[in-house]
DNA sequence: GTGGTCTAGACCACT
DNA sequence: GTGGTCTAGACCACC
């Protein structure tokens, strides 16, 4: 968990751990935080990094490349493609299918809506300042 | 779906048919169609009405007993298990983890707490409105 | 080698298995061989037939997926996707990289067009008698 | 492509850069576009104006050079290598590999033996035209 | 039974 | 050094 971490996996999650590299990278480009052009580390590095076997890397970076969002290079590291950055309103959108399954569960625990907007507020807020204070804190 | 279907599954869909039932049953106690006491169609008719494998059907029913949802009673079929309402603030902890997670994505989009809070809350309203309305409850 | 191979691999071919597969599925599709809804063999058979790794047939069936040609049913097998069956004329353009491929050769070998054309013709004879012969022999 | 240019590279094509120079360095020559005795650049020369590794021109040249098309002189640079004409039966052979291949594809999309043949001459014609209208004329 | 994911480790092609 | 492909074999989710 260096300060620079590229992507960061949860091995808890549901989702597989390809998956949640896929998700990073895509949203980081769209969010700007990934340029074209900018190296991304090796299959291999990251392997290391996240201690994770390299074909699993492999997975994630060939479905960003056949989805537009990564480039390859013979023999080199591969690359963020052309510009992808999203529009604001955008990546707001790249949110909603999320932001759907929580209310979805927020409805089924039969919380007031008022009630559910307020604490994710403070926990956006808190997770916020973890970040903005000591450098970075991901996972 | 016919007016009298007690749930309806999507051959199509991404999450699996267990779950779907699940989710189904789940939504209907909640929004007070399905009421305590109810009986609901035992294992082998609802897979026979869905031309599901019976061992699904009864997959989804042991996760809901096991939510306390449903109560199984010995030789007559189960029923919507009594209302176990717990105090506000437990509930709201239980949304906690899927909070953070959705937090977390945003921050990535780097988007800003106030506009995604914003968001959230009409997404919110959106889908309780559409609980709200026909009562029925589609996946 | 049964009569009735799904698909067939070149071991010593330049382009990888899964690739061959992925290729052989397709035009066979487009070809109206394999109707939608048909069932195709489990990874695991196609595996065991082609003496091939299971990882290797999946890969290709997942980009056969990804792709529109094949729709997955949970617990059962993969079956050809809504229909995709091609007019002539497509189906002949779908050949056309190969034919460029060979015209390159053609070219810098200096053979004559007519000569060139004509061999490919008694190729083409042979082959199709060889199949329309004796049942099937592919590879 | 200057017009002074030996060969050009894309960089961005399927094929590796050194099979790219291979490939258009034995079209020049079939072409009668470079003579034998010839010289060309040297490696260095050739990567520098490319901004491709050394080793990936070496590659190429060694691999021209295994087939006959360039020969190497102690300390000075490579030639075109003289004139090899094989008789036409042989040189047709040389064909029929590509040729199956091309045919079992054919036969997989159901097309006409007729309709393919035709196709071929086609691209063939095609593909002489678009090389002839350079400079000379290949048969 | 079905397909999906992951690990461990080998080999290859390209720069 | 880069990524790609394949094998061997384990474990999981779903029907």
């Amino acid at each position: 968990m260096s300060g620079s971490s590229f992507v960061s996996i949860a091995t808890g999650s549901i989702d597989p751990i390809y998956r949640q590299i896929y998700d990073q990278v895509r949203r980081k480009v769209a969010a700007g935080e990934l340029l074209p052009g900018q190296e991304i580390p090796s299959v291999r590095d990251l392997a290391g990094s996240l201690a994770v076997h390299p074909m699993t890397i492999s997975k994630a970076y060939s479905a960003l490349e056949k989805d537009g969002v990564l480039q390859r290079r013979r023999g080199r590291p591969m690359v963020i493609a052309g510009d992808q950055a999203q529009p604001d309103g955008k990546r707001l959108e790249l949110l909603r299918p999320s932001l759907e399954r929580v209310a979805e569960e927020s409805l089924q625990l039969r919380l007031r809506t008022r009630q559910t907007v307020q604490f994710f507020a403070t926990v956006l807020g808190e997770r916020a300042q973890r970040l903005g204070a000591g450098s970075t804190t991901p996972s």
